[in-house]
DNA sequence: CGCGGCTTTGATGTTCATCAAGTAAAGTGG
DNA sequence: CCACTTTACTTGATGAACATCAAAGCCGCG
């Protein structure tokens, strides 16, 4: 992890619109100078199960997971999040340690606003503070809301389940790279890399994806429908 | 559903320390004078996924399920909540609709407070608001958590999980009884209804519990707890 | 008193994890 | 930059874990 050389404008930033509109002049320049950003590159842990919590993350680019190791040592991917999504949970207001793990799966930027300041402007400025809540409770409800799909289906309801998801909340794209390894599909849709494997292999076999390496092509986005909605 | 004919006080709820403490007397009265009360019966539907939220909700007594269910009409419970949580997630802040199907396993009381009222007090006083979202952003934690101790577990590790929870949490002794079917038990912890009985019964033979019906017996805490921890 | 939901057990088959073994790719340090 | 090491990827074979199917007893309730 480095600090960003060059801090990027908010102006720019989705935030602005999506957040920091709600605040005054003053209390956006409180939150504005004590603003740092830092550039993780894949693989980087941001922050670890357990660590304090002392600032408010946000994701200006990149793509990150959450994630929980458990008793046995295997990680389970709770999430992917792209820009727009918070990294801070609801914790950030109850918990004094983060209850997941993030790490990023690609070059990744992140805004970080010091706790205080943020908590400052929170109980000065409602409409901001119910903003901020309203946007951290998504990626919660994202979280549960992805786990009820997955546990419904098998493993090739599983796959397909994940490609739409790339294809139509990541990339908005039939073709793409897998952001994740195959272990780590299977980390977050709750299979083994094996398993993960033959499914993506069988996929292409049956011509309804094609893939080389990491790349992915959905060739038949109707079938691969029909297999997440019945598998 | 009955409204209650006696509206308890709410000098010996357990959510005025918690809740209400924060608020002025004259947002108290505002809250209090929109509060009605009902009881549910066992089985009894509260709120159903798409309805449309209109109130915030809070457990004065009783338990009850929070479920979702799937495209082949298969419910998935959630989670299992008593008075001190929350009902209404953190979706009355955002979403107009809930998300989620509650239903009462027991007797359960329950608080009704008009939404436009809430958010009135919400907006002004911001303290409560802030106590409001971290209590209910816990019932989504909780969710997300349970669910990760599910899903690294096998049939066994579940059934003394889902134990060790009834024992610890719900119950507070290791006598008692389960306060839902077999079927509920499976749906709850991804499993089927045969493989849930299968598994007590072991448990049974095995003499870690003893089990008439609904009633269970902890009678070894510390192999439950090692087969939560390993299985 | 009969119907439907809950409970139980056994038999059977499918799905999936595990194990093994090898190739390919990507870091890493001299 | 190349040898070395590690991690990622892949396929096949095997067996364990678990779902499904079937059949029957039980219980509460209208």
């Amino acid at each position: 992890m480095k600090p960003s050389n060059e801090i990027s404008s908010c102006k720019t930033c989705v935030y602005r619109k999506l957040l920091f509109d709600s605040l005054t002049e003053e209390e956006y320049q409180m939150v504005n100078s004590s603003r740092k950003e830092f550039i993780y590159r894949r693989g980087e842990i941001i922050r670890r199960e357990g660590d304090p919590i002392d600032s408010f993350l946000y994701l200006r680019s990149g793509l990150i997971k959450l994630y929980k190791t458990d008793r046995n040592g295997k990680d389970h991917i709770l999430s992917l999040n792209k820009p727009g999504d918070f990294i801070s949970l609801l914790s950030i207001f109850s918990n004094s340690v983060y209850k997941y793990s993030i790490a990023a799966v690609e070059e990744t930027k992140v805004c970080d606003i010091d706790l205080v300041i943020l908590h400052k402007v929170v109980s000065t400025n409602n409409k901001f503070a119910l903003r901020v809540l309203n946007r951290m409770s998504k990626v919660s409800d994202d979280i549960i809301e992805s786990q009820f799909e997955i546990r419904q289906r098998q493993v090739k309801g599983r796959i397909a389940f994940f490609l739409l998801f790339l294809t139509n909340k990541i990339y908005r794209s039939h073709e793409f790279r897998l952001p994740i390894t195959r272990r780590e599909i299977g980390e977050l849709i709750s299979m083994t890399t094996e398993n993960t494997i033959r499914t993506l292999s069988e996929f292409k076999k049956d011509g309804i994806i094609s893939m080389e390496g990491r790349t992915i092509n959905i060739l038949d986005y109707e079938r691969i429908k029909g297999i997440s909605n019945t598998g």
